[in-house]
DNA sequence: ATGAGAAACGAAATGTTATAACATTTTTCG
DNA sequence: CGAAAAATGTTATAACATTTCGTTTCTCAT
């Protein structure tokens, strides 16, 4: 089994253009939030660099132990949840629920309804987007008189290269 | 907002036919343990029997709880988590991801795709299958070299009695 | 510029969900 | 029966998340 990359997944989206560096995302979402008139402060810029940096679902005690790290002060468990849920509501991170992890969003500038590969080798995710499924989710809302606010779809299994790895 | 219901919802599948009541469900579980030479014991009937009474998510320490009171002897949290184990493996019983809680599966004699519609108005959630999207999810798995093995898909909104009613 | 109100943050405690580790009991089957 | 396997009991602890309340910082109309 390889060892986890600690580097950012290349965009697996064939429209994608730049913005592929972990500081070329932080400022993305920093001018992203200067737009909506909402607050990237330091310690919300703080958790998504880190997250950036991480490369990969990362879990919110991670996140407590990294920014205390950085700073040497105390930082305790809601100073990151609240971190997390600001840029969770700005659609810059997404919550991974069969991991309890946070990934920061590829695609913030889109509307973005994302859909997880999340490999069991490697605890690596890829994010994708696949508006044919939030139709269907749609449709099947519509049949059950069901008004759709959140949709979590997430896929877990062997990346190709951890795959490979393991039958070898 | 209506009060939860605390009866199990009627089946959404067009092809459904009868095994609707608790009773029914865990004696359909019953012989199809009984068929695949597993063991459902006791225990394992009894956390079943709790969540097709209970009739929405219901969350490990709420079964703890339940099994506790009925039994009038200690019961641990790894009692509990050992027979949800079971009961997924079987098919029996589906975790919800989003909410932590734990629902029993409407279809366990068909090899199942499920896909929840998860009210945050009545903690009330569907179980549907919708077998294009499950064939979506192969597809883009396919097309980044992933091998599947789990699929989460969950919506959360409200449904359609609640809607009705907050509109009011 | 300044002060009132809103938003964000710090800190401690607690609540909730899940598993590790190891002992004991029950079941299965030759 | 008796050994091996499966299931369960028991204690402790790990992992994840929120409540509460007090303080600081930011925003913006005056």
């Amino acid at each position: 089994m390889p060892k986890p990359s600690t580097q950012p997944r290349p965009c697996t989206d064939p429209d994608c253009r730049g913005q592929h560096s972990p500081r070329e995302r932080v400022a993305l979402a920093v001018s992203i939030c200067e737009k909506r008139g909402v607050q990237m402060t330091q310690l919300r810029r703080r958790v998504l660099e880190l997250l950036w940096a991480s490369g990969g679902p990362t879990s919110a005690y991670e996140l407590i132990e990294a920014v205390k790290g950085k700073e040497s002060r105390p930082v305790g468990p809601p100073t990151v949840y609240r971190a997390l849920h600001f840029l969770m509501e700005q659609g810059l991170v997404s919550r991974i629920e069969s991991l309890n992890a946070y990934v920061p969003c590829v695609h913030p500038e889109r509307d973005h309804d994302c859909l997880f590969f999340i490999c069991s080798g490697c605890r690596s995710s890829v994010e994708l987007e696949d508006s044919r499924i939030g139709g269907l989710l749609a449709e099947d809302a519509a049949a059950l008189g069901f008004v759709a606010s959140r949709r979590t779809v997430e896929v877990e299994g062997m990346c190709a290269r951890c795959a490979e790895a393991d039958a070898t």
